[in-house]
DNA sequence: ACTATATAGTTAGAAGGCTAATTAAAAAGA
DNA sequence: TCTTTTTAATTAGCCTTCTAACTATATAGT
């Protein structure tokens, strides 16, 4: 009986394993394929924050936006900067903390976020016809409960 | 009564956008603390090419491992290089195929898997302690849904 | 009040990813 | 057979991310 070459050391909890795996395969897709479609060089990242600052409708600093996506304070100084070179964020001095900024969606922004919104809305709504809305219900607490568990615990 | 922000122009399939949302976000912090455990500065792209290797105990070309990581030719020509620079991997030309290369594990690159594997061992445990594999086995089939999808559909 | 610690933001340098373009070899077609 | 198209790998240039180190301000502790 032929043992596969993985069994020389096993894997340790496989189906974890498979599971980051699979993940990280997906990520890759989904962040090429976005971007493909985002207007005008938009990045995920940028996306991600001009969406989340309409959505939320708050000022937030740079801090704080770098908690909510879970990426280092130099990753969002670098996002906000490109958000703000293209006229897309205000970027001002927080008023009684002198360390602090705050990030203000622009008007510009607030038309480019629709405007990606516009691009990618076919493109989900074909993703939802092919596999149905069930899978990404039934999705959503999984990869939630992990992901609270790995913030919690890093 | 106060509508919600986001109202001004909907989310389309909001379910989907928040998978992928959550997606993106737990990524970023599998990577992170992944490579934060990896040994000797081994990235999680390149531990993922002697795994893989190691496990499929196959001779491949960059082609067919870029492809099985779904990155680009040039991504895998340089994670296979830094591999090849640390006397991981050795890459030899195809016998019969001038343009293709083989990859192929050195003793080195399998003894640095079982090391890597060492360390990530106490981690994977804990998680599986923690949530228990259910969620995980739960997971797996829907995000290879997914990524079949994306995958033949780009 | 003064010192020590913590927090916000930035800069520098390295790694991985992408696309576009280049080179070389194989396969297909006229 | 000769030309065209496809495929494999690489190079160049850009973007995002990270960690480490630095500056400046705020908070805590003595």
């Amino acid at each position: 009986m032929k043992e596969n070459p993985a069994d020389q050391v096993k894997m340790p909890d496989d189906v974890i394993y498979h599971f980051f795996n699979e993940l990280g395969i997906m990520e890759q897709l989904v962040t090429t394929q976005l971007e493909r479609i985002l207007p005008d060089g938009l990045t995920k990242a940028q996306f991600g924050v001009l969406n989340h600052m309409v959505r939320l409708g708050r000022r937030e600093s740079p801090a704080e936006l770098a908690s909510a996506f879970q990426v280092s304070r130099p990753s969002m100084t670098n996002t906000v900067q490109k958000l703000e070179a293209k006229g897309l964020v205000e970027i001002v001095p927080h008023e009684t903390d002198g360390r602090s900024k705050i990030v203000l969606i622009t008007n510009a922004g607030v038309a480019m976020r629709e405007k990606a919104l516009k691009a990618l809305m076919p493109q989900f709504a074909q993703i939802g016809k092919a596999l149905g809305q069930e899978i990404f219900e039934k999705a959503v607490p999984l990869l939630q409960a992990v992901r609270v568990y790995l913030d919690e615990n890093r």
